[in-house]
DNA sequence: AGCGTTTTTGAAACATGTTCTAATAAGCGG
DNA sequence: CCGCTTATTAGAACATGTTTCAAAAACGCT
């Protein structure tokens, strides 16, 4: 007599990646770390084999030679697994860009070559992309939570190209960066990709396309009626 | 040796309640409606009581008088059964609005109104709404071709909201609606809302705060820099 | 090294979406 | 009404995410 409203699973139990608030990937032993890793990497290369549905976790455990026991002990779902190799990619991604600001002289032209980037990035692997959005948009209240933080950490970025200035790494996360105005139209900018980049994932439009829009909509926001 | 990349289900077969680009619910008899109403009517109740997970195929066939295999005959899936309900859900909203269209003096209070009426019309039912948006998000290209048509509907009216003058429905969905600046306004807009909506349904804001976000939006690309 | 604690393992079990099949029922053209 | 075709059924079967459990291994500490 299983309640379906409030399914058996997903309890509050924590999972050893967990972290996404405090530390990132807190004290865990070496060894503990080569099998997180080996699990996200095999998993990662099975996303961008065969998407969403390749991730078999069985496969994934055997892969990675760890229990499926102990699979669920470092990560909580399926979603979780990928949500966390969204979170490196996103770092990788940050690093990268506040090493390279994006270039340009206007605003417009910044945030264009901004998201030509960040979009290239996320179809360069396609099938990988596409779990990953899946995973997203999958509902749980715990994986929308580390999905806010990068949504943070993208707008901190967006308003570093709006302004031309590097993006300071550093600050926390929190830190309202830039005026109002330049948080809005940051927020605004990142809703537009993220829900052209799951029109993208349907096979609705090319992934140029997704950057032709998030233009658009900058150009809209940043020109004069 | 099954496949991962690419999974066994969800072969080129066609669902009863397809005719998503052509005649909604084709040529059915109407012992195959009432199935069909019967079907979707059972999955919606359970999704407004306990969102996605409740609504298992299972429970779904027995409590709709209907065999698991039959149930298969007319959707493809547990996704293709929401979006259906969605789809009814869209057409309703289409027509209220257009017999009572959103007021206001100005484009951005009429769109103001209007999104907070949509807003409403999806979060009245919260788990209905959230089980929906992750049927969305899934990832088919069948479901995100329907989804597809969905936007174009909400963008033929808001453009009528933006514009202060009734939808006209008669219209067919791909003839564009409005100049170009119109058009891309409301896809914008569209987008922040559907980006909102998803963060309301991780728990991350609550639906106060989508219409205010995509309220934000519309007032940057209306007023001036 | 020895011992108590924690982690991992291996394997089974469970839940649920999806598919398959043989038998039955329904619908329909004549 | 007959026979043919198609739809429906009941139920098993399959795939895979998730949970559970007892035993074995690894770990950390003194």
């Amino acid at each position: 007599m299983a309640d379906p409203s409030r399914p058996a699973r997903r309890r509050g139990r924590r999972s050893l990646s967990d972290g996404a608030a405090r530390a990132p990937v807190a004290r865990l032993a070496a060894s503990q770390l080569k099998r997180l890793r080996r699990i996200v990497d095999v998993a990662v290369g099975l996303a961008e084999k065969g998407g969403f549905e390749a991730v078999r976790l069985r496969d994934v455990a055997e892969a990675s030679d760890v229990a499926l026991g102990t699979l669920y002990k470092y990560f909580r779902s399926k979603e979780d697994i990928l949500v966390f190799a969204l979170r490196e990619e996103v770092e990788r991604f940050e690093a990268a860009t506040a090493a390279r600001p994006p270039e340009g002289r206007t605003p417009l032209d910044r945030l264009t070559h901004f998201f030509e980037r960040a979009t290239d990035g996320m179809t360069r692997r396609p099938n990988f992309a596409r779990a990953v959005i899946r995973s997203i948009a999958a509902g749980d209240h715990e994986i929308a939570t580390q999905v806010a933080a990068f949504h943070l950490r993208m707008t901190r970025l967006i308003v570093a190209s709006l302004r031309g200035e590097p993006a300071d790494l550093a600050a926390p996360l929190a830190e309202t960066t830039g005026n109002e105005r330049e948080g809005r139209v940051a927020f605004v900018l990142q809703n537009v990709w993220f829900a052209s980049l799951a029109g993208w994932a349907g096979g609705l439009h090319p992934a140029k396309t997704v950057a032709e829009q998030v233009r658009v909509a900058a150009s809209l926001m940043l020109h004069s009626a």
